[in-house]
DNA sequence: CAGCGTAACTGAAGCGCTTCAGTTCTCGCT
DNA sequence: AGCGAGAACTGAAGCGCTTCAGTTACGCTG
């Protein structure tokens, strides 16, 4: 005995199949009477409704927003800004009407293509991925619609990015302004390929995250205001954006000969480990060395001290990206990249230059 | 011009419509040479292979597992257990070569029961749903197999728990040899009511999470074995597992006179803003207050102090999850509900009681 | 009362794919 | 030469639903 099919149920209340259709899709298309006495059939055969995949494929569309994302899901989680991000569109897509299909990475380079070719989806949102990530091949063969949270930039997708660049130049003046002139950059990767260390010029120079890049060059304009240039400036390169790398790059930081007195960070979770590493090596936060961080995430006001970081909105960036999702379903075109913007917020984790 | 099919494939090439699938399929049935062509002939079409939503019509499968929680997606995250299980959920489906489908919750309750009728999907995992859930009555109508993440009980359902009791007696036993005796509780919930403040034994007797309870049982349980009783362990309920809200409950319980001199949390997330609220109020941790933790997430062990919790193995939780889901999808029978093992981790927030 | 608009319902053509029972062809073996 | 086995490929029947162009019947208008 097979489960029920639109036909059972049509069969069993002696109507046609299209208004037992018409029944669950267009009440307005049949009596309330017979509408009712359908549902309550359905009810008793133990029928649920029409059946998704078989809807989906008669309306040509999935019905899901795949969400691409560069790491696994533990490691993403540990972003507090992904949670934020990831929250506020899947209540957009979901007030859609649509479900968040989840891609996870595997191994830093994003979903597999072969997860992106068998996904049901309509659209795909990717978040922050590495320029060669072969899942956003897939999305272009499959000829989906794309946004692209923060980077990379992809011909005909539409984008949703923070203004970095801007963002990391108010960290730098921000410093600048407290006197500090020995200042270091504690950044993510410039590549997916797990560096950890100090970042070369030639490593700069074929860099695969735009991201990264723009925060450099940020925190590298601002410091040239007071004639800083970037051979001075150490950059450690951290290949997540987790606490504990962080720790990690601010222990080699501090270890240099002279001591930066300010630390950047493209990240609050780099900058909260940069904090433990301070506190660990006997160093005054903020009294000997500031700490900048990047995003403004809960923890940044949780901690002791509390962090001076650039905030973005992300809710607002979560939420733009399931517009522009959605949009695209209604074949929008893609449109000028939206900025989301920043802005200093100055907390305790800086003070002026130490004599 | 519409995007090509199989058939267009199929037409182009001049071989039937069933050997194109079997290329993409069953590379077997085919000779090599004419795969090779069909291949070669689909990209110049820009075919991308078989479309998803169709190929799930004809085999019957959706090829996703769906995932239910309760709140919405940022204060999900912010328990990093759930990170964690969640990530081990994935690898194990993915690996099963099926997506992962999330609905969130919204307002408390789990995800819509429309969410969960329109979903295309072969099996749902529900974590940590309240009893009454509407979405736990759709998976039921649709006759989704289900795997159930420590709460609630559903007949009919594969089952992945932890012994929430035995950790709980465990964290309480240990404060008591330590010659504690003025001992409160921090938890979470005991129902989906957003409640928030001292729990009446009214509310303990028609709780809806069986986590809650069973946990404080289990601390009662530990307990009692210097007599203790209920009546004289305050119990605070926190809505959801938050660092800022177990600040908000430990504030209380440390206004409490007698004050306790240890706090049982049923997550770290809850020790941790106890650690807080100690802080400001100047109790020394563990010094005058010792607090304990549960789950031993990442968060337990980089705090200063360390936490003492109990362990649970979060990694193995999600794995079990997915790979009951991936036995349901074939067939299997629910079996007996699988138990994660805990065990007490001692570390540097709890001390002997003050005299 | 003819004419017409509308509410209520139906038939049938897809949507794009998989799969199974054939059919044909080739080749090795006796 | 004859036979059987296997390899290679095909035809057609679904999978369960939506949708659109009709068809019917009914009440209303002039």
């Amino acid at each position: 005995m097979r489960r029920p099919t639109l036909d059972t149920v049509a069969r069993q209340v002696g109507v046609s199949r299209a208004t037992v259709s018409n029944a669950y899709n267009r009440p307005d298309q049949l009596s309330a009477r017979l509408r009712e006495r359908i549902i309550e059939t359905a009810k008793q055969l133990g029928y649920a409704g029409p059946d998704p995949v078989a809807r989906s494929l008669a309306t040509q569309r999935a019905g899901s927003v795949a969400f691409m994302l560069c790491d696994g899901l533990s490691s993403a989680f540990s972003d507090p800004a992904l949670s934020i991000v990831l929250d506020a569109l899947a209540a957009t897509v979901d007030s859609g009407d649509r479900a968040l299909l989840l891609l996870p990475g595997v191994s830093e380079g994003g979903p597999r293509a072969q997860s992106v070719i068998r996904a049901q989806t309509d659209v795909v949102v990717a978040y922050s991925l590495p320029d060669d990530a072969p899942a956003l091949r897939a999305v272009r063969e499959r000829a989906l619609p794309l946004v692209v949270v923060d980077q990379p930039i992809v011909p005909g997708s539409a984008i949703v990015r923070v203004d970095d660049f801007g963002g990391a130049r108010l960290a730098a003046r921000h410093v600048l302004d407290l006197g500090h002139r020995r200042v270091a950059v504690l950044g993510f990767g410039l590549s997916a390929d797990g560096h950890r260390g100090p970042a070369t010029p030639e490593r700069v120079e074929k860099a695969h995250f735009r991201v990264t890049l723009d925060r450099y060059a940020g925190y590298l304009d601002g410091l040239a205001e007071q004639g800083i240039v970037a051979g001075e400036v150490p950059f450690w390169e951290a290949p997540g954006s987790v606490r504990e790398l962080g720790r990690e790059g601010a222990r080699w930081l501090f270890g240099l000969r002279p001591r930066p007195t300010a630390v950047l960070c493209m990240s609050d979770e780099l900058a909260l480990g940069a904090v433990r590493a301070a506190d660990e090596l006997g160093l005054a936060v903020p009294g000997e060395v500031s700490i900048v961080g990047f995003d403004d995430t809960p923890a940044a006001s949780w901690g002791v001290p509390s962090l001076t970081t650039v905030r973005q909105d992300l809710v607002e960036k979560g939420r733009q990206a399931g517009a522009l999702a959605l949009r695209m379903l209604d074949g929008a075109r893609p449109g000028r990249p939206v900025t989301i913007g920043v802005k200093l917020q100055v907390r305790g984790s800086t003070a002026p230059a130490p004599a």
